[in-house]
RNA sequence: GGGGACGUGGUGUAGCGGUUAGCAUAUCGGCCUGUCAAGCCGGAGGUCGCGGGUUCAAAUCCCGUCGUCCCCGCCA
């Protein structure tokens, strides 16, 4: 080894040991006859001194020395002088004086400050075009240790409950369910393509049927769509699946993971153990979504009958039309700016809301109870009777000082514009606390949804989840009304798993595939293995995955995905390190028997 | 496919119709033996992403384009 020590490790009862480091010239603070290097490595920041008294050649080599140098250093550990601890630095009650100091690797100047304690940002793709030095500064250093520990624990917690890590195909067989594949020719079957993973969904389901009983893979998963904050083309995910069990098991197992998990690695506390379990029904009437974030209240309100008949057009007409009313209440809003007002309706239109209604409360209700107009500030009360105005308040909960926001359309639009006002108000009314993490379930999910653009009926998790037992009955006459045997596990709002019970009866699965809208030949060809297997013996099974990079991101307090991975890729799926993708050469394409039909347009 | 924001020395930014394009930091040189965002002095470095247009005059206004970020759609 170049180093008997790391940066992270010496202390005062070091003192007197002969040492060598390496590492990473951190900082240098030149005093002309004195020298301080900061030398960093992965596990440190260690004080080299160096005197010109003691070591006129050490010196010389030390001034020479600049950020990012690659350096090996000899010395003898020392008591730092009464006063000048640093106690930032864990090595900060010692410093190593340098007797001998070597170059390993010169280092250009970084596009960007390494050592950097401010939080300066810089452009993300520099940061990215630069990952290799991004990665050395000390926030991304923590987060890929973080992911590492977490990713450890979750290996550690299941090989200790019986479970098989098996690795499962890259290459796999594209599907037209579900999103859209990325595609891999192959030279020996020209005109036929790989698909790879969007997740082992399949594989796994085959492995129980193979006997595993207990399985899992730290998984990489690709899915060729558009790229978000919380979702990079290629991913990874825990995987897991279970044989003789039920919803409860899966989720039992998985709620002690994330404790433990929770408890050993994060300084947070969880809101709520049990994790509270709520409807996907039940999500959407209170939150308008099915991934709430519970750290705060804030509940929506549904005043859709109350103001069915009112003479406001608006209310009315959305009523009618088989739409919803509902609202949130914004806590000490109603002395908002008409300015700030108006920025909460710029916020709910990109969700499709035509607009907000809303009522300040200004003043407590009159000797009747109720709210004259005097009491309100609001565009809308005069369009409302009293008695309209006071079950609107008393339903938001509403009291003096606080505003109403009110959406009326279809609930698809109603539902995510409130949901995401309501984060929003949690944000700027500093209702969220950061040092909480709000797990809950969400369960008891539509099977299928109503696909208008494709005409049929699409699985909302994926075309092996189980209906509930009791709504088999009803698959092909009220298809909308079936329940699946589904759970995400929500935490502070970013869905970060899901799973069901699988079908494992081929009957069943073929029924599952023809509501689906699928031919029967359809189904030989793309499911037909599965539909073989299940006939072979296949234990009843289900399983979950958990998006690991959200996780992280959530435990690092990441506002993206990006920041735990090592090598993400950008917003267009570009690779800026490695400038990916790339035209490949012509005689690759002959191999395949590919011709690309048009001139890639893409900049040089 | 759509909407929005941003793009000025290496980096972070100010300037938003006429400025020798300012500041900070990094960088280079000098001085300096107790610093830890070291300090002090001095220097170099940008023509404002790219292309076109408007104007007497464009970093500044307009159009297009490229790139990054956020969002809608999409993501079983």
């Amino acid at each position: 080894m170049l180093k008997t020590h790391t940066c992270g490790e010496l202390r005062a009862s070091d003192t007197g040991k002969t040492v060598t480091l390496a590492g990473w010239v951190n900082r240098r603070r030149d005093h002309g006859g004195l020298i301080f290097l900061d030398l960093r490595d992965r596990f440190g920041i260690t004080q080299i001194t160096v005197n010109a008294e003691d070591r006129p050649d050490a010196l010389a080599v030390a001034s020479q020395l600049r950020s990012e140098y690659v350096v090996q250093i000899t010395g003898t550990v020392q008591k730092r002088p009464p006063g000048f601890e640093n106690l930032e630095l864990a090595t900060g009650e010692i410093e190593v004086i340098a007797v001998n100091l070597e170059i390993l690797s010169e280092a250009r100047t970084p596009p960007f400050v390494i050592s950097g304690t401010q939080s300066d940002d810089v452009d993300e793709s520099v940061r990215l075009k630069y990952r290799y030095l991004d990665l050395r500064r000390p926030k991304l250093a923590r987060n890929l240790r973080l992911r590492h520990e977490i990713v450890r624990f979750i290996r550690s917690f299941l090989y200790d409950r019986a479970f098989l890590e098996i690795e499962t195909p890259i290459l796999l067989k594209s599907t037209p369910e579900g999103a859209r594949d990325f595609i891999v020719p192959s030279r020996m079957h020209p005109g036929h393509f790989y698909a790879l993973p969007q997740s082992p969904q399949q594989m796994k389901q085959l492995l129980m049927i193979a006997g595993i009983e207990r399985y899992f893979q730290i998984a990489r998963c690709f899915r060729d769509e558009d790229l978000r904050a919380d979702r990079q083309p290629e991913f990874t995910q825990l995987d897991l699946e279970m044989s003789f069990v039920e919803a409860a098991d899966v989720m039992a197992l998985i709620e002690e993971m994330l404790i433990k998990l929770s408890a050993t690695l994060s300084d947070k506390r969880i809101q709520q153990t049990p994790f509270p379990v709520m409807s996907y029904a039940d999500a959407l009437a209170k939150y308008g979504i099915d991934r709430p974030d519970i750290r705060f209240g804030l509940e929506l309100f549904d005043v859709t009958e109350l103001v069915r008949g009112s003479g406001f057009g608006v209310f009315e007409n959305a009523a009618a039309a088989g739409g919803v009313i509902k609202g949130l209440c914004y806590p000490n809003g109603a002395s908002l700016s008409r300015k700030d007002i108006d920025g909460l309706i710029e916020y709910v239109k990109p969700y499709g809301a035509k607009g907000l209604a809303w009522i300040g409360i200004t003043a407590g209700p009159d000797a009747s109870g109720r709210y004259p107009a005097e009491s309100l500030r609001s565009p809308i009360a005069k369009f409302l009777s009293l008695q309209e105005i006071d079950g609107i308040v008393r339903a938001s909960g509403a009291g003096e000082g606080d505003l109403i926001l009110l959406v009326a359309d279809d609930a698809d639009v109603t539902n995510p514009a409130l949901a995401n006002l309501r984060l929003e108000i949690g944000q700027r009314a500093d209702l969220i606390d950061p040092h909480l993490l709000a797990f809950c379930w969400v369960i008891d999910f539509p099977l299928l949804e109503y696909d208008g653009q494709e005409d049929r009926w699409v699985a909302i998790h994926h075309p092996f989840t189980s209906a509930r037992d009791e709504d088999w009955s009803i698959l092909e006459e009220r298809p909308g009304d079936v329940k699946a045997k589904a759970y995400d596990v929500v935490l502070n709002g970013w869905e970060i798993g899901g799973g069901s019970i699988r079908i494992h009866r081929s009957g069943q699965q073929m029924r599952m595939f023809q509501q689906l809208g699928l031919s029967e030949s359809e189904v030989d060809e793309q499911f037909g293995h599965m539909l073989e297997a299940f006939q072979y013996g296949a234990p009843p099974h289900g399983g979950i995955a958990l998006g690991i990079e959200r996780l992280v991101a959530l435990y690092a307090d990441a506002q993206s995905i990006r920041e735990v991975m090592a090598f993400p890729k950008t917003a267009t799926g570009a690779d800026l390190l490695l400038d990916a993708p790339s035209p490949v050469e012509d005689r690759q394409l002959a191999e395949l028997r590919i011709a690309v039909r048009e001139q890639p347009t893409r900049a040089a």
